[in-house]
DNA sequence: TTATTTTTTTAACAGCGTTTGGAAAACCTA
DNA sequence: TAGGTTTTCCAAACGCTGTTAAAAAAATAA
């Protein structure tokens, strides 16, 4: 009986197919640009099709954003492992948040509600936020290892700079500007390291 | 002939209430839920006539883009003569741009193509970015007297400082949370002065 | 009052997200 | 292989959207 396991296999890969074209008519066009229609079309089903995979275009946009969290966080995690130092360490993320919105600008749009992109929900923000075995917030903590309840600030403010960043960067400069922009960005964070240290 | 001035009048009243009207409607429903149809509705005329005062909805979120941009920059300027320390100065800037936030979001909205908003232009930040008679820019420069031409960076900093923390803010925060997080800006820039010093 | 200019609106176009009802295809059973 | 069942799929429609063209209405000038 492979018939259950050739249609599961079947919609894995035309669900994939839909967050993949949304994200390339955006990287084309930008997220405004983004339609149900123009995905069908794409992927040459008809529109309600995509309604079975996705209760709704905000839905569908919620995905790409957790998925593009879930792949900055096993970054981090992976940084975490190789690195010893903290002071690296964080050094690295930024490095990998930075990387990650040159590479993946319209990932990093719909993250953060920029650009045309809109997503209702704050939960994945909610989730990502949260500080249990974040690893980011311990690299932190490991930094201020006497600030106590203060290392939730402190990376609340890591958020801000990396984050901030990179999205007032993307929003206010065209495309070419990025590489002169980069070494301003690690500046920044150099210096923040050493002003928490 | 007082008949083309009464016209004029009318007109920049019915301008203004557009611009109104849209901000008003943004603050209470989103920018998702701004459309050319609900303005025309509230000012009490047909979707056409918007297109009298402005060439597309496009160039009317440009406008109070530019109106916020304006209405900040006026207050730096007050805060300059003001004050005389630039450390002071520049406290009192962040703080201004951290109220304009909380009294006004539906504008910084606009002004950071935020939560649904979105201007294709990028035109206002080149203008507002410029360096030439910039206040802040020279506030910073008072403050690091021989740094020549970092002074610039220092000022693309300030900017992803203050307007990226309150972005990210109030991209990932629900409304309630902006008193918490706000010490936490004024900490953070702060910090930032104090290590540019 | 009539003619001219200005202002305003009606109606339409193409596109949007989404839902419904039923057609088409795939599958199971005999 | 034939008939019945289930699953998959799509045409059509609804009420929105920004925008435009042409006609109607109003205001002004002669």
């Amino acid at each position: 009986m492979g018939i259950v396991e050739r249609r599961e296999r079947l919609k894995k890969q035309v669900r994939n197919d839909i967050l993949k074209t949304a994200r390339d008519i955006a990287r084309e066009d930008g997220w405004q640009g983004v339609s149900i229609r123009k995905i069908a079309d794409v992927i040459e089903y008809s529109p309600p099709i995509i309604y079975e995979y996705f209760d709704s275009k905000d839905k569908l946009l919620e995905t790409i954003r957790m998925e593009g969290f879930d792949e900055l966080r096993g970054g981090f995690d992976r940084i975490k492992e190789v690195y010893r130092d903290p002071e690296k360490q964080l050094v690295e993320v930024a490095q990998s948040i930075w990387n990650f919105s040159v590479e993946q600008p319209e990932v990093f749009q719909v993250m953060f509600n920029q650009e045309g992109a809109f997503v209702q929900s704050k939960k994945v923000y909610q989730q990502e936020l949260d500080l249990t075995g974040n690893p980011v917030w311990e690299m932190i903590a490991r930094l201020r290892p006497k600030a106590g309840e203060k290392v939730s600030m402190t990376y609340y403010e890591w958020w801000c700079l990396t984050y901030g960043f990179i999205s007032i960067t993307m929003t206010t400069q065209p495309k070419h500007a990025f590489a002169k922009v980069e070494p301003i960005y690690r500046e920044g964070v150099r210096r923040f390291i050493r002003s928490i240290m």
